[in-house]
DNA sequence: CACATTAGTTGCCATCGTCAACCATTTTAC
DNA sequence: GTAAAATGGTTGACGATGGCAACTAATGTG
C-alpha cells in the first residue's frame, strides 16, 4: 500500500479517526434526534438478544444510572421497548421496536456514504486493504476492553 | 492479511474504533483533568503555529464561544497560554505551555501503550499494514472534513 | 423468615458546548 | 477621513448529558 500523505504514527492516525466519528463528527448527522451514545446505545440492543440496562451500560461504559438515562430517552422516542424478564423480574429487556432497527439501519448507511465520499480517491485495492486493517484492529479493541 | 475474527462491515468497525478512542474510552485514563475535547485543542495548538481560538473551533467543530470556553478551561490549568496577534489586534494567539506540551507527549505515549497492549496478539506485518491503512484512512477523512 | 445482593430508577449535581447579545478591532465604502 | 460593515473573542442563560448516592423491588442465601 502506497502512503499517499504524510505518514502518522498509529496512535495519531487513530485518534484523527475517532474524533472524526465521534460525537463532533457524527452527532445528528445520520441521524437526528439521537446522540452518539443513544446510537450506540441502540446498536447494543439490537446485537444482544435480552439486553438488560446494565448490560448496556456494561458494554459501552457507562454506570448503571446513565444507562437507565440512554434508554430512557430511546423509549420516548419509540425506538426501543422494555419488558421485565420473565427468567428474572427484576431485569428489564431491552429490545428495538420496528422504527428503531428501521433508523438503525438509515443510520448505518448514511454513516456508510459519508466514509464512501471520504474513500473516494482511494482505490479498490488499497480500500480493501483499510477494510481488512480496520477489522482487525476493531477485533483487538473490542477484546481488550473486556 | 488474515481474518482473525468474524468480519464486520467497514462501518461497524470504525464505530467501534471511535467508540473505544473518544471520550467513553478515553476521557481522564490518559490525562487527567482533560476531556478529549481540551486534549484535541491543547493538540491543534501545538501543531498550529499562531493559532487562533476561531482556529481551534474550526478545525474540531466548536462554535467560537465553545472554543473560547475550551480554551479558557485549558489556560486555568496553566496548559496553554493566549496573546494578541502583533498582525491583528482582535486574534488571540493560543499556545501551549511547557507543562501543556509535556502532558501531550504524556498523554500520546499513554495513547499509545493502551493501543500496544491492544494488538500485542497480531502479529508484526499485520501491525505494519494497519499501520499503513490508519494511515491512509485518517488522511483521507482529514481531508474530507475540510 | 431475616438479611444480603442485584437490577433498575430518581434527585441532585457538575460538566459541557450552543445561542444570542455584546465589546473591541479591523476593513470597506463613500 | 470617517461612518458602517465585518470579524475575533467573551459572556449570560440555557439544554443536554451522565455520575453519585439513596432508594425500591425482586431474587438468593443462611
Amino acid at each position: 500500500m502506497k502512503n499517499i500523505q504524510a505518514s502518522s504514527t498509529l496512535v495519531e492516525s487513530i485518534l484523527e479517526i475517532a474524533w472524526h466519528f465521534s460525537s463532533k463528527g457524527i452527532n445528528g448527522a445520520c441521524c437526528d434526534n439521537l446522540s452518539l451514545s443513544e446510537f450506540q446505545a441502540l446498536k447494543t440492543t439490537a446485537m444482544t438478544p435480552d439486553c438488560s440496562v446494565q448490560e448496556i451500560g456494561k458494554l459501552l461504559g457507562f454506570t448503571k444510572s446513565g444507562a437507565t438515562r440512554i434508554v430512557t430517552r430511546l423509549e420516548k422516542q419509540d425506538l426501543v421497548t422494555k419488558h421485565r424478564s420473565a427468567a428474572d423480574g427484576r431485569v428489564c429487556c431491552v429490545s428495538p421496536t420496528e422504527a428503531g432497527y428501521a433508523l438503525l439501519q438509515t443510520a448505518m448507511e448514511c454513516t456508510s456514504d459519508r466514509l464512501e465520499k471520504a474513500l473516494a480517491n482511494i482505490d479498490a485495492s488499497d480500500r480493501e486493504n483499510v477494510a481488512n486493517a480496520l477489522n482487525v484492529l476493531a477485533n483487538a479493541v473490542s477484546l481488550a476492553g473486556k
